[in-house]
Parts: structure tokens; sequence; C-alpha cells
DNA sequence: ATCGTAACTTACACTAGTGTAAGCTCCGCC
DNA sequence: GGCGGAGCTTACACTAGTGTAAGTTACGAT
């Protein structure tokens, strides 16, 4: 008994800062942006308050802070898996490989993921808009993809709403492994993203 | 000017009850479920807080009223638009004219649809549940549609997996027609689903 | 016409969070 | 060895909402 009180160990500014974001994402994932509070990050942190306010204006700045690194992440990933324009021909097997890049992205990082796929309200606008553009700029990618068809003769009428579509059925994949991956394991997803392209080509 | 004070016209209780039920979906629509509160919802109705106690337990059970109400009506609407097993054959037909049926029904009452289409957190767990519940009623249906195949030889591997990303597909294209009516009207998208029904069709 | 009751308001005690000013404390450094 | 500033706490004044008790008002039925 009678140890020294067990005083804080204190960091540095920018582990401070860190740990906050990382604290402000760990609450968003397991309860959603509205059990954020000032006051909810800075407890669960083992501080108070004013620390907080001398890392970020307010809540708002806190938030945007988080889901700017968090979405910077994401698209990082992104980059990584749906490359430029390196690659030439076969796009069957260049969708492929891009959904089981992005699966697996999903699946390595699922916190940040959920973020994007599961998008909440009580997010500032911010992330509503970056999760847009990020989208956006897959769909572009994946519409230049489609645009002369799978196969001959098969090219899609309207290739940019092909592309919001393959889009939205990755997600939607993504989201199945994100919450049930039991039942929907990455392999089952694959065999039938190949079918479905398969019908595509003829 | 001294006309009388304007006193309010006091409503019976099923009207009132109904009014609130409106004004919480509506301000839910705008502002979403965290613009939402006890406070709020009685000044927009024009009245004080113990009114609103008076019909619901508290903002839980306000919400959840409301949106018994609505997936009440949204339930209606998929039962009238994807009979339980009244047609039999010409998949196709049936697969295109639930959808039409589907746009149509979201068109007619977008605040509705919204609040199933696009999900928020702040909601009652009640909410995503019902939700869940009327999305796996359709994809049950849809998925014995899909099981013998648009065309011989080309039953799906996965007919449970079609079907769910058949669904997933009308509701984004339910979305897009909500979001952007004049980039996505209800013509492009049948034009489009027409196209991959095909596809799958061969 | 008046009385009873449903509809409604006023008033209060409470909770949880915001944002800031003032000051304490520990550590690195000359 | 002591000083200065970064890191932190305490304390306060404030806002917005919750839930309830007590009382007032309108209005339909008798």
């Amino acid at each position: 008994m009678s140890v020294t009180p067990r005083t804080h160990p204190r960091m540095t500014g920018s582990e401070r800062r860190e740990q906050l974001l990382d604290v402000t994402k760990a609450m968003v994932g397991e309860a959603g942006f509205h059990a954020v509070s000032i006051e909810a990050v800075a407890r669960r942190a083992g501080i108070t308050r004013p620390v907080v306010y001398g890392h970020f204006q307010d809540l708002g700045g806190l938030l945007e802070a988080m889901l700017a690194r968090e979405t910077a992440r994401a698209h990082a990933q992104l980059a990584r898996i749906l490359p430029p324009e390196t690659w030439r021909g076969g796009q069957r097997e260049m969708l492929l490989g891009a959904m089981r890049g992005y699966l697996d992205a999903v699946v390595a990082d699922p916190v940040t993921w959920r973020l994007v796929l599961m998008p909440q309200e009580g997010a500032p606008g911010l992330l509503r808009e970056q999760i847009r553009r990020g989208r956006e700029s897959v769909i572009a990618i994946l519409a230049e993809l489609v645009r002369p068809g799978l196969a001959p003769g098969r090219a899609s009428p309207d290739p940019a709403l092909t592309a919001r579509m393959l889009s939205t059925l990755a997600d939607e994949a993504a989201r199945l492994t994100l919450s049930d991956p039991e039942e929907y394991p990455i392999a089952r997803l694959m065999d039938h993203a190949a079918w479905l392209l398969d019908q595509l080509a003829e």
C-alpha cells in the first residue's frame, strides 16, 4: 500500500495528439459518432478536457482530424489496389485482382473501412464528401476499364452506370465480410464475382 | 392589431400524436436523428414538452413509434410490388417489373424510403433490425426467382448471394434517383437493369 | 350554465456537456 | 540547483436538454 498515488505518465504533444485520435476512432467504431464528446474522449484518455482543447479547436475539429487521418489511409490503400493506368488487357483479371485487394484491405483494417462503408450521420459533412470523392475516382477508373466491354459485342450501353454498379457490388461484398465473415468468407465472394464477370463476358 | 393573441388550436389526442410523428419524421428527414429531441419536437409542434411526454415514454419511444409507422408503410408497399408467389415464368419481366415498382414507390414517398435506404446512426436498433428483416424477406423471394437461372445453363452457383446482389443493385438505383434524379432518371436506371439482366440470360 | 376532464402550460430540480482562466507540477537544460 | 515552459488540473460560468408536479384553460356532454 501507499505506493505513489500513480500520477499520469505525461506524454509529448504529438504522442497525446495521436492518442486522442486513436481514442476518437475507437469510440466512433464502437458506438458511433453520437457517442463522441470532448468530455468522453478526455475521460477515456485519462486526462481532462482542457488538454483536448489544447490540441483541437472543438469537437468538429477533433472529428475532422481523425477522419482526415483515416480517409488518407483508406485512399492510400485504394491507390495501391487500383493502380492509375499501369496495366493493359485482361479486364476480367484486373477487376478480380482489384476486388481481391479491396477485400483484403478491408479485412486488414476493419475499423477504418467501417467508417467508409457504413457512413453514419453525426459525422461532419467532410466525411461524406471525402468518401464521395474516393468513390468517384474509383468509378472513373472502373468506367474506363469497362468501356470497351468485357468481350466483343458485350460493351455496356452505359459504362458510367455499369462502373458505379460494380463499385456498389464490391462495397456490398466488403460490408458482408465485415459484418459476417463466417457466412461470407472472401473466397465465397470472389467465386461469385468471378461468375458474375463471366456472365458479362459471355 | 390587438386580435386575440392567437391561442393554440387544441387537438384531440390522436391528432396530436400523428402530428408529433409527422414532425419527428420531417426533422429526421431534414437533419437526421441527432437533430431530434423531445424539446425540439415540442417546439416545432408549437407546444410544450409535457404534451409529448403524455404521448410517448421518452425520445426512444417517440422514435420507435415513428419508425414503426414508416416501416409498416414501406413493407406494405413492398408487399404490393413483390407479390408472394403469384406469378410464374418470365423471370426477366418479373424482375424488371419489381424494380420499376420499387423505384416508383421510392420516388412517390422519398422521406420514408430515405429512412430505409440511408440508414443513419442515432436511430434505435429497431430501425436497423426492421430494415434487415425487410431486406431478408425480399432477398428470400429473389433467391427463389433466381435459383433456376435466367436461361438454361446459366444458373448462379450461389443463388442466395446473387439475390442479395440484385437487391443491393436495386437499392443503389433507388438511392441514385433519390439523391440525383436529374442525372439518374428512372428510365436510365431501368435501361441499364434490362441490359444487365440480358447479360445474365445470355 | 356549469361541470368534468382532456389538453395544455408554468415552474422546478436535475444531468451532461461546453469552453476558458488561473494555477500547479514535472522534466530538461544551462 | 534552480528556472522556464510544456503538460496538465482545478474551478467556474454557461447552454441545452430531461423528466415531473402542480396548476390553468377550453370545450363537449348533460
